[in-house]
DNA sequence: GCCAACGTTGGC
DNA sequence: GCCAACGTTGGC
């Protein structure tokens, strides 16, 4: 899951209460839907910094709850408002994300350098998609680089 | 700031 | 349903 560390960083995210963030904002339904569909209470996340000088996995996380709307959608004053949301038909759902460890930075270049990393999704060309699944064996080669 | 890539919007 | 225009993402 990719988060903006001038927004929220995985350090942030370690000092928030229950060392846990809602995910706001996403405006996606690709990867609204794997939130909504796809992960499951307790699956285990990479935390990626994007928009910044130094982009990478910088952390693991977790999910830690179900999914459930996302408030910032019915609020006017929200940059992440959705004037097509409502409370009887929500459009934006979310999960809690809590943070279980800041690792070392494992660098997009690093990342793409690994030959068994290089299909992994959120490395393909022109990729946007701000959640994307990770594969067992990527998520085993990563957990083992960050060892 | 640039720009490739691609999602969304809206007219038809 | 098509598709051009536009907006956004995100690395560089």
């Amino acid at each position: 899951m990719k988060s903006e560390p001038d927004d929220v960083s995985i350090d942030d995210a370690l000092a928030a209460p229950g060392q846990t963030v809602a995910w706001i904002g996403v405006r996606n339904y690709q990867a609204r839907n794997f939130m909504r569909d796809a992960m499951r209470m307790g699956d285990g996340l990479l935390f990626y910094h994007s928009s910044c000088a130094e982009p990478g996995i910088a952390g693991l996380a977790e999910v830690a709850s179900a999914p459930y709307p996302d408030d910032t959608q019915f609020d006017p004053a929200s940059k992440y408002f959705d004037p097509k949301a409502t409370r009887e038909n929500p459009r934006w759902m979310l999960v809690d994300v809590r943070a279980t460890k800041k690792t070392r930075l494992l660098t997009l270049p690093e990342l793409r350098a690994n030959p068994a990393l290089a299909d992994m999704q959120v490395l393909r060309r022109g990729n946007r998609l701000s959640i994307t699944p990770v594969t067992p064996d990527e998520w085993r080669c990563i957990i083992g680089q960050l060892g």
